[in-house]
DNA sequence: ACTCTTCCCATCGAGAGACGATGGAAAAGA
DNA sequence: TCTTTTCCATCGTCTCTCGATGGGAAGAGT
């Protein structure tokens, strides 16, 4: 019966993008900053973050090495390349355009 | 390669609950309200709309009678329960709450 | 009379995406 | 030693969107 789903459908890649716009971070670690940064509302599980990760490595937009983290753990490390800093803009104006038209639409009186 | 998504996925339901809140439509009409009140935007294809139309009657947010359009076509109108006017406000609500815990992360600089 | 376009219904199969469950492993602290 | 926290990843399932497809009936045009 729930249907609580922790986050908007087609907006993941979105986010992971906008989180390594300012630097190279882990997959943990984006996950946090994305709960962090949105007042925990958005809760990206591990089963959703990983594949998206390999989506976004696989179309060019971010690339990986493994290094050690902050608290002395193996770690993957993420960071955009010049064509995800490219998509970035493409689908941050596209969500945009969908939002403005779905605002349209549930504020006609 | 194209990815040309017409719609916010998972927000289609709430859209088709907003168009029938004042009144009763018929599928296609409401695909095209949708499109019309989205300055095109919004592009319901009917494989889309059909399939969500009959969750919304299984859900029993919605009801159906067949009678005649305008254009003097045989068609089905569709209209609110009292439960669906209800599904409209929480998904309403929930939608909200997703777009600005994600507008956040769109503008933290 | 015939054809074309518009209107209106609906399903099927493919593909994508999100998620619960699961399975590691290693560090730190109790 | 035991538990918690941090970090990785996949598998299977479910849901959703959409292109393709297949009607059928009204009206307009020729």
């Amino acid at each position: 019966m729930e249907k609580n789903s922790e986050l908007l459908p087609g907006t993941l890649d979105l986010l992971i993008l906008k989180a390594l716009v300012h630097g190279t971070m882990h997959g943990y670690g984006i996950a946090q900053r994305l709960k962090e940064v949105s007042d925990d509302v958005l809760q990206v599980g591990e089963s959703s973050l990983y594949p998206a990760l390999q989506r976004l490595l696989l179309n060019g937009w971010v690339e990986a090495e493994w290094g050690t983290s902050q608290n002395n753990r193996r770690a993957r490390f993420y960071h955009l390349t010049p064509l995800g800093r490219k998509q970035l803009g493409v689908e941050r104006q596209e969500f945009q355009r969908m939002i403005t038209a779905i605002q349209k639409v549930l504020e006609t009186a």
